[in-house]
DNA sequence: ATTGACCTTAGAGTCTACTCTAAAGTCTAT
DNA sequence: ATAGACTTTAGAGTAGACTCTAAGGTCAAT
């Protein structure tokens, strides 16, 4: 299939497999005559391999570790997945915990303001922005 | 008081400082016999105020929203700093529970893997990466 | 034969918010 | 007076992951 096709069935756009390509994730081994790349089902998998590491939030950095150790499973050990998978959800489960912090002082923020057409000069959210000792 | 100053007490850097300048976040009027800058107390509130609204996930452009309320309070209504705060929360709760379905899927990923220094043919991470048909 | 959809490339541009550089000038303490 | 810390500027570089452009070549259908 050509990378039109592979582009729908993977879920990725043919700009983005090609910068794919580039940076070594993806290798096209077919060209046809025409010298368009020519991709097998293979090549499909591994496509929706890299997509499905992306939405699960892995860098591309990441995704090549996953890639290399899926092109030659024997030469690693679970304990390679693994390793990247809960350093993953550390940073995940961070990321949450400060936006939880960040919800929680923006809540505070909005609740303490009438938000109507008063005007704002006694507005308490650009007071608690100016005076507020807490950090977030 | 010079960057040096107003950058410890503030908490931004000198080069961020001056980098607000030239985004027009921070107008600064003074400047000393040498060209360097001058800054006032009501310039180190401005920064502090600048700095809170980083920390809680504030843009730059809507920092500048928020100073044009502060610098005219009354030319503005209370509902103009709701309006972004209200805004603000719906984008971090929506990051938050995104973040939250990639961690479910994570730790689904993480829980089937032995991960042990067998070998990783069996690997259950990449089997998941390659099979999985739900979506994150 | 022509239209329109698709493919090719190298390389530039996008986004946000910094962060740094180089080369020069200034201030402070000894 | 001299070292060392600080400040100045315009402009370039960084991060990560695309996204797009231009100018051309190819393919399928009419």
């Amino acid at each position: 299939m050509k990378i039109g096709e592979l582009a729908k069935k993977s879920g990725l756009s043919a700009h983005t497999l090609r910068f794919y390509e580039k940076q070594g994730l993806i290798k096209v081994n077919n060209r046809g005559e025409s010298n368009y790349r020519i991709y097998s089902h293979a090549d499909l998998d591994s496509a929706k391999f890299i997509k499905r590491c992306r939405d699960m939030g892995f860098s591309l950095e990441e995704v090549e570790v996953f890639l290399s150790i899926r092109s030659d499973r024997p030469a690693h050990i679970c304990a390679d997945a693994k390793k990247i998978t809960a350093e993953k959800i550390n940073e995940v489960e961070e990321k949450i915990s400060e936006l939880q912090h960040i919800l929680t002082a923006l809540h505070k923020l909005s609740d303490a303001c009438c938000g109507g057409n008063e005007s704002a000069e006694l507005c308490s959210i650009i007071d608690a922005l100016d005076n507020d000792k807490e950090e977030v």
